[in-house]
DNA sequence: GATGAATGAGGTTTCATTCAT
DNA sequence: AATGAATGAAACCTCATTCAT
């Protein structure tokens, strides 16, 4: 027997690896050259792996469509948050906490709209579907289940993150946050 | 005013056949050959105005820096709109009319920011001023002069057109800017 | 109007070159490279006028299946051969003659039926057809129209090719053609 | 006798499995994992034999030369022949009954001949050697000692093989035997 | 100015070979 | 002895760029 691995464990080690990479440097910039020096393998172990480049870059987004959030809620569902305003606070911390995370996503999914090849209509589904399941997340985290509201926290949590990425400067997330929800305590009370 | 007129004016043609392609492609999966078959000419002629592929991107974002929005207000400001809520409505439209130019405007700046050779500072100063431009122009149209609550509509507007971007049918313009428009002015009168 | 080329003339002049390294080195033991700097340009031109290495082997079978003996007849009719004995003679001096032509063209087709992945059933085809040409050139040109005693003249012409290949001192081409010439006269007098 | 023996009798096995192999796909356009998953053992194995690709031809191309017609003869031998008719025929026959086996050879002594690395002067004289007495068997058999002839009849077989293998259908062994035959018999007792 | 053939550096991918298990 | 994951040199091929026309 050669050396064991798992292989399908390592698969998604070089995955996760390889998520700063495409997020920062773009699908179509990269080399399979560079990812592998980057992630400290051979090229030759990258093509173990993965087929080929765009096979990797697939199986990439198909990863992330299967984790984000979901870890979201689990983080601060523990805690009892009664007042909306609270709710809306906790998740702006979340999303401070974890803005980079979320950029990067962004930015790998945009990515991925650019590939023309890529958009096979099952990987495109499942980005739509992770993109629901973000807002049925929020739905339910904050006890709120008027849709329009729904999406405009999301939009706005998009919104904040893009902005941010061109100049950090000038959005504040937590201030942000705090007129939203000083916003809409005063709107749902109506 | 001899040919150099015509030169320029060409070039400035030029550029704006390239736009709808780097945005939609990005541009390190675009080939010089594609721009040059995709605008119509050949790649000798792409050279004869542009030194470089890199320079061709720079050129372009700097062109789209100059001009967006700026169209923008002169368009609206002609009407006289005096309830803030009039005046979201007419930017709700506005934004509608011309998502696709500002989705793509989205798209181009954040290659540009994934492209690690091209950040000249230079650059990205004027993209950083172009936001700013953005935000105050925002902020003179509504004529508020709460930065917190412009921020709050540009990030709206940005999360509109990128979540969008992603599946249309996800959220509607026209839905969240009369939400905006409700929540502000039941805000503003507090 | 660039470099002017006549596109097609220098895509057979390129594929004459090719020809001796094919026959010589073998398609899977050749590498564009070694084709590239062996004919004299870049492997850039090479890929400009052949989308790949297959497809530069495949024009080349092509080029060759369409040429072969057509050139013999033209050469050799001219005299008026009257006995078969000088007809045969004739023909083994033009054998001898291009000989190496012949051994070559043998190489390159078995290369290719060696190929599984190029084996498209027209060029296929048109190989075969190539082969009964030869075989009716030389029924032709002896003016034998028993069709088992041209086979064994085009047999024998083949063997002392592919033998001669081995060791070229093994057998001589104007003995065995000279004895060719007496068997069949004495054969063909009974 | 230790496992020495086993080796050596496994590693013919293994050459045996890749005669084939080799045969029909060529030297080059082989890979040492191609040959070790169509023979049914790793590559580690297929190492664990020999000691580089080059290495595992050579010796295939040496097993090659050192069997050969040896058989041939000691099966046909015990029969007795009396006319040359009669042994042409039995020859024609033995060809017949091995043309795949002659096929194969042909093509493994060319692709031979075309990688010039393995040049080495042992393996080509041991290939001519070859040749030289396969000749010598067939003059033993068929009782002639006229040199010409003898390349007459083994060009011939040579050529037979060659042409059937582009299309089989082009030529018939046992036809061209007969005719043979027929010709030798006439010419020799002139 | 315009063209596209030519170039060769560099990209993606394959493959002989090694080596831990 | 046997396996197959890992390696990196080298294969095939692309692409920004140049340059003769």
């Amino acid at each position: 027997m050669p050396k064991i691995v798992n292989h399908d464990r390592y698969r998604k080690e070089l995955l996760t690896k390889c998520f700063d990479l495409f997020a920062q440097r773009g699908y179509g910039s990269l080399t399979m050259r560079q990812v592998a020096q980057e992630i400290g393998v051979s090229t030759g172990t990258l093509y173990h792996y993965f087929a080929s480049k765009e096979e990797l870059f697939r199986q990439l987004i198909a990863e992330i469509t299967e984790q984000d959030i979901l870890r979201a809620t689990d983080e601060i569902e523990a805690q009892s948050l009664k007042t909306i305003k609270e709710r809306i606070l906790a998740l702006g911390q979340f999303i401070a906490e974890n803005e980079d995370y979320f950029y990067k996503q962004t930015l790998l999914f945009i990515n991925f709209f650019q590939q023309p090849d890529l958009e096979e209509q099952q990987l495109v589904e499942a980005v739509k579907r992770s993109y629901k399941r973000y807002q049925e997340e929020i739905m339910k985290f904050l006890s709120i289940d008027n849709k329009a509201i729904v999406n405009h926290v999301s939009c706005l949590i998009d919104g904040l993150i893009s902005q941010r990425a061109f100049d950090p400067e000038s959005v504040s997330i937590k201030e942000q946050m705090e007129l939203l929800a000083q916003m809409l305590s005063v709107y749902l009370q109506e």
